[in-house]
DNA sequence: AGATAAAATGATAGCGCAACCATTTTGACT
DNA sequence: AGTCAAAATGGTTGCGCTATCATTTTATCT
């Protein structure tokens, strides 16, 4: 195998200099029509790629954009991640993306890696990033966003929303629907579901009627079985008496339903049961899930847009975005 | 902001040459345990990273292997990655990956961009390369994995499994269980869909008792409320005959599901129904649904694994690696 | 036609690092 | 102590590209 073609090459067989063929490949528009197809044929001929590496070393521009999710797994990271890659395309970037499993502490190793490909944008999720990763971010000097949650002090820029309110919110349509006897499922328990079921504790609290709560948390990951699990864990614990269930995502609140059918308990009359997510079976199910929705795919876009208005030196500091989120009532309440 | 820190900035204040400094982020073996030591502290004391394109440039290592996926929102290929991820881990490379959205031209532009990356391996998705693309891949010398199906004539390496058979199997299921109007709902209708649809046809014809088919597809994409869709149009089809459908995955055999319920049919005296790729939800759901289930997490990794051990320069050819899949029979059959 | 501006093209240098080879230091042995 | 090998460290160079500036060609005007 012969080496791989380099600039110097393709300028050999189109005959023009090695900076021409460079233009070509970047400023299209500052070469004349005459050489600039001369160039192209020779780069489809000799099969020629640019050598990133070296462009980006030279052009102190990556052409990359770091992005950390907490989990592959979690079809909800899926969502904003192809938003994510939808807007990243019409800015001919690429994405390095890690998983940190959660864990604060791969979070930080995982963006010294990252920041080594010299991103031209990070991408975090949550809030909850170590000391020094914070330190290694604010160093870079790149545009950063926090994607789904609102902190009061982001490290750049901030777009989510307010899992405390969507847990309040949806823990006063139970109650307002007449059930008093509530119960908060809750799996993997990061630092969204604690601020969920703190809503949840809100409204029970603010309630003006007397009402009952029931939490079972599990820091095991989320999952379908899961829910049947919980729910069986609740209703013991509350001796038969739970009448609603505000699971912290959907997966627990479909293996919830799912596990109903097994007890033999009638949603919504014996119980109720509402997620969060609205992931696309919660709609379809009988009955169907009262779910709290969100804009995943637009906040993955608006989050690279944020990243690429960005001036990168601007130290002013930004308001976080409110997306919003929005309570799907369906048949499960 | 200062400007980033690079390997003599280290160097200084630890007091010794750049290539020490460089030793020790490579080769830490290489040198001693007191200038380790200082250099160490060094870095972390001004928040050094090292510069990926500047090492990728000087060294030929670009520690990074690519990624084209069909579809970051299809499950399947996310459970794929994850055994990717996990394995490059090991590896200490970076994943660099791309979504073709199921289009061999997409997929060929995405393999220019990402070769540029001077990636050490390239795992694809299937075997319906665009010419074009065969050639920069082969060209570029990197080892090569193929993924999901098995191939004839693959790039480089492939692992899969015959998804023919498993059509062929599944069905053979549904005629021993004395299902004779079998329906066929497929979506998408990518290669590997058009191969179980293949087998399906292939059981039918070889069956020697007198039986129906009834195919229903459409090119639009999977997804649970399509699945009810298709159960309509074939039941429409066969004029309320159809007793027994496979659905090319389990989104559809899902939404097949719940619209059974809809439509007051039960399953499996009325309707059987199969699906393939064994979600969770499909074990959970009830009746639990028959499925054919597969190894992806761990055919990512293997994939990984191969490109690790591929010399690259070895142009002999390599088997597939039929990595097998399995029927799970369940109360919906 | 001549003067001037604007566009197109080229030559050179350097981005930050690691390969390569040279040099120094250390240790093991007689 | 003296010899030699092995380990540790350093200096120089070049990876392939683009930024910058210099030069040439073309277009536009009087």
């Amino acid at each position: 195998m012969n080496k791989k073609p380099n600039l110097k090459d393709v300028a050999k067989v189109a005959g023009v200099s090695a900076i021409t063929v460079s233009r070509v490949l970047s400023n299209p528009d500052k070469v004349s029509e005459k050489l600039r197809a001369k160039v192209e044929q020779a780069v489809h001929e000799i099969g020629y790629i640019r050598n990133h590496a070296a462009s980006a070393l030279a052009s102190r521009r990556s052409g990359v954009i770091a992005v950390i999710i907490p989990s592959l797994s979690n079809i909800v990271f899926n969502d904003v991640l192809q938003g994510i890659y939808s807007a990243v395309k019409q800015h001919h970037l690429q994405v390095v993306l890690g998983d940190c499993h959660y864990s604060p502490l791969e979070e930080e190793k995982l963006i010294a890696t990252l920041l080594s490909q010299s991103p031209e944008g990070f991408i975090l999720t949550g809030t909850d990033q170590t000391d020094y990763a914070r330190k290694l971010l604010k160093q870079s000097g790149i545009p950063i966003v926090q994607l789904m949650e609102l902190s009061d002090c982001p490290i750049d820029m901030n777009i989510g929303f307010s899992h405390f309110n969507a847990g309040v919110d949806i823990t006063n349509h139970l109650l307002q629907k007449g059930y008093r006897k509530l119960g908060f499922l809750g799996a993997r328990m990061d630092t969204r579901t604690q601020q969920r079921l703190a809503g949840f504790k809100k409204a029970i609290a603010d309630f003006k009627q007397p009402c009952q709560s029931y939490v079972v948390t599990t820091t095991q990951s989320s999952s379908i079985r899961l829910g049947g699990q919980l729910l069986q864990a609740v209703m013991a614990e509350s001796q038969g008496q739970c009448d609603a269930v505000f699971c912290c995502n959907d997966d627990l609140a479909l293996g919830a339903l799912f596990e109903t059918k097994r007890m033999n308990l009638k949603v919504p009359s014996d119980i109720a049961i509402c997620g969060f997510n609205d992931l696309e079976a919660s709609a379809l199910v009988e009955p169907a899930i009262t779910s709290v929705a969100s804009p995943r795919f637009e906040m993955g876009q608006q989050a690279v847009e944020l990243l690429m208005t960005a001036s990168g030196e601007d130290k002013t500091h930004k308001p976080p975005i409110d997306i919003g989120y929005r309570i799907v009532e369906r048949a499960s309440t």
